[in-house]
DNA sequence: ATGAAAGCGCTAACAG
DNA sequence: CTGTTAGCGCTTTCAT
C-alpha cells in the first residue's frame, strides 16, 4: 500500500498546465504498480485483474484526466493508429469527400488521418511520404497513383499497407478502389448518340494516370462499338486535370474540328474549361454543344453540370475499410473495386442542332 | 573502432521489410555511439563533432536509408511537431482552401497536419480534441469555435497553443483569424442601396457562432446607418450553415414579408438555400430578386453567385503562421486578426423591379 | 570530440 | 492476480 518509485511531482486534475499526468501518477495514486494500472486501463487485457482493483485504476485515471501517450504506446508496440493520405489538392472538389469517407472510416476504428497535398510534384510527394514513414503510420492511402508508380514497389517491399483511391497503378501491388471508367464513358457516349450526336469529342485528361488513360481507353472503345468509329481527330488531351489546361485542350480541339456537337470531359474540371470554351466562342450549351464531364463535384447541380455522379464519398469510405484489412491481416491478396456510376442527366446535354 | 551494442540484425538497404533502420544501426555502421551519430545528424547539434565524423555518420544514414523515428524523438523531447485541425466539415466548400493554406504554412515549418471533421456535434469534437490530445499535438486549430466556447478556457488552462480561425470566440484566450464581417456586410449592403432596394433581407446563420452574430448585428447597424431602419420583420434564422435550413428559413421570410426585394445570406450555402426557394417560387433572380452571399465557395463564379470574396486560404495560411508563433513563444498576447473582405459584383444583383 | 548512462511513457514477458 | 524487469528509439546531461 505504499506508493511506488518517485512520489508525484504535483497534483493535478484534468487538464493542467506542465507535465501531462502519466500511467505512474494514475497508478501511484491507485496504488498499484504501473503494469496493473497499463492492465486496467486496456480493455483487452482488463480481464487479468481484479475486478475492485480496476475500478480503482479506473477511477484515479478518471479523477487525474488521465490520456495515454500515445507517442509513448507507439514506440512500444509498433503501431501508431495513423494513416496517412497522400491527395494531389485538397482544393480539387474530387477529394474533399474523398477524404471525408476516409477518416469517417479510419476514425470508427480509432484511427488518425494525417494528410498530404502533392500539387501533383513528385518531389514533394517523396517528402511528404517521408515524414509518414517517419511518423511510422500504419498504413497509407493514395490518390496520387500514376500508371506508372514505382514508389508503389518500394513501399510494397518496405512492408506498409497500401490502398489506392481514385487511381489505380499497373504495378500490381496494392488493392485499389476506383470508379468504373468503362461503364461511366459509355452511359455519357450513348446518351450522347441516344440524342442524336454523331461528331462526339473528347476532352482526355493526362494518360499518365490510370483515370486519363482508362476514360480515353472507354472513349476508343465506345466509339468503335457503336458503330461510329474512333476518328483522331476528336480528341485532345489536356496536360492535366484542370480547368486552365482543359479550356486549352478544348480550344485546339475545336480548332481542328469545328462540327463536334458533343465533347466528353475527362473530369469536371476539364468539362468547366469547356464551358470557358463555349463562352468564349459564342456557343450555346446545350443548343450547339453538349458536355458531359464524368466526376462529380459539389453543387455541380447549380451550374448544368456533368452527367454521371461517383460515389465519391463511398469511395474513401471503403477505401477506409479496405486499408484496414489490409493492416489487420485479414486481406492478403489484391483487389481493385470498381465503384459504378450512375447516370445523372442534366440541362447540359441536348440533340445537336439540325444543320 | 569495435561495433557498439547487439550485432546489426541484418543487413538493409533503402526501404526494407521488416524492422525500420535505427540510429543504432547507422552508429554502428559508422563506428561511432549512438550519441555520436544522434549530434551529427541534428543540424543543431552537429557542430558538436568532428567534420569527419560528421561526413561518416551521414553517408551511413543515406545508405541504410535511416528514417529517424518521430515517435521516439517526440517522446523524449514532448515536442510532437504535429497539429491538429478541428473544423465541422471537410465538405463545405468554405474550409478546404482554409485546410490547404494550413498546411502550407505548417509544412514549410516541418509540422504535421492531423484532421477532424466534428459535424457540429460537441460530443464528437470532444473526442477528437482528446485524441488531439493523447498524440501530444504541439498546437491546435480551431475552426470550430461557438461564442460561448468553453473548451477553450481548458486548453488555455493546459497551456496548449491554440488559434482560432474563421470564427472567434468571446473568451478573450486565443488569437483568432476571422474575415471583417462589418466590412463584408457593409459592402454588400450598400451595394444593394446604391442600386434602390429598400426592402432588404436578412437570412442569417446560428447566432451562436461568431460569424453568424457579427454578420446578423453588421446587418442591423448598417440597415440603420443607411437611413432604412431596422426593421425585425426582415431577418430569418437558419438553424445551421447549410443548403437546406437556409432554403427553411428563407421560405419563412417570404411568407412573413413578400415584398423583400434583396436578401442578404449569411454564407453561401444559405445563398444556395435562396436560390433554391427562388425557384421554388418562379421568382427569377436577379430580376425579382437580389441575392448576396458572404463567403468564396470555389467555383461560385459558375452560377451566378455571392458577392463578397473571403480570402480563404490566405486566412489558412496567416493561421499557421500565428500558431506556429504562439508554440515558439513569439507571439505571447492576443490578437484578432481581421481579413477584409472584397467585393466582387457578379450576375445575382440588380435594381429592383418597378412595382 | 566522443562515450556512458539515464529516461521520456508505455507494454509485455516473466516471476511469484 | 500483481509486481519486477526490460526495452521500444531517441536525446541529453555528465564524464572523460
Amino acid at each position: 500500500m505504499v506508493a511506488y518509485g518517485a512520489v508525484k511531482k504535483r497534483s493535478r486534475d484534468g487538464f493542467v498546465k506542465g507535465a501531462p499526468v502519466t500511467l505512474r501518477d494514475v497508478a501511484s495514486r491507485a496504488d498499484v504498480h504501473p503494469s496493473t494500472a497499463s492492465r486496467a486501463l486496456n480493455a483487452a487485457t482488463r480481464s487479468m485483474v481484479n475486478a475492485v482493483t480496476v475500478e480503482r485504476v479506473l477511477g484515479a485515471a478518471r479523477e487525474l484526466g488521465y490520456e495515454p501517450n500515445s507517442l509513448a504506446r507507439g514506440l512500444k508496440m509498433s503501431r501508431t493508429f495513423t494513416v496517412g493520405v497522400v491527395i494531389p489538392d485538397l482544393t480539387n472538389p474530387l477529394f474533399p469527400p474523398i477524404v471525408r469517407g476516409l477518416e469517417d472510416g479510419l476514425g470508427q476504428a480509432r484511427y488518425t488521418v494525417v494528410l498530404g497535398n502533392t500539387d501533383n510534384d513528385q518531389e514533394r510527394e517523396r517528402s511528404i511520404l517521408e515524414a509518414m514513414g517517419r511518423r511510422r503510420v500504419d498504413g497509407l492511402v493514395l490518390a496520387t497513383a500514376r500508371r506508372e508508380y514505382p514508389i508503389l514497389d518500394e513501399l510494397h517491399g518496405a512492408g506498409i499497407p497500401v490502398v489506392l483511391v481514385n487511381r489505380s497503378s499497373e504495378q500490381p501491388v496494392a488493392s485499389s478502389l476506383t470508379a468504373d471508367d468503362h461503364v461511366g464513358i459509355g452511359l455519357a457516349l450513348r446518351h450522347l448518340v441516344a440524342l442524336g450526336h454523331k461528331r462526339i469529342g473528347h476532352v482526355a485528361g493526362t494518360l499518365s494516370s490510370s483515370t486519363g488513360f482508362s476514360r480515353y481507353q472507354a472513349y476508343v472503345s465506345w466509339m468503335q462499338s457503336e458503330q461510329i468509329g474512333y476518328d483522331p481527330d476528336l480528341v485532345a488531351f489536356a496536360e492535366s486535370f484542370q480547368e486552365e489546361p482543359g479550356a486549352e485542350a478544348f480550344r485546339l480541339l475545336l480548332d481542328r474540328s469545328p462540327d463536334i456537337t458533343a465533347v466528353v470531359a475527362a473530369n469536371d474540371l476539364i468539362a468547366l474549361g469547356c464551358y470557358d470554351v463555349a463562352e468564349e466562342r459564342g456557343l450555346r450549351i446545350p443548343q450547339d454543344l453538349s458536355v458531359v464531364g464524368c466526376n462529380d463535384m459539389p453543387f455541380s447541380a447549380k451550374f448544368s453540370p456533368p452527367m454521371t455522379h461517383l460515389p465519391l464519398y463511398t469511395m474513401g469510405l471503403r477505401a477506409a475499410q479496405l486499408l484496414l484489412d489490409v493492416i489487420a491481416g485479414r486481406e492478403a491478396d489484391q483487389v481493385a473495386i470498381k465503384l459504378t456510376p450512375r447516370l445523372v442527366v442534366r440541362q447540359s446535354t441536348a440533340p445537336p442542332a439540325a444543320q
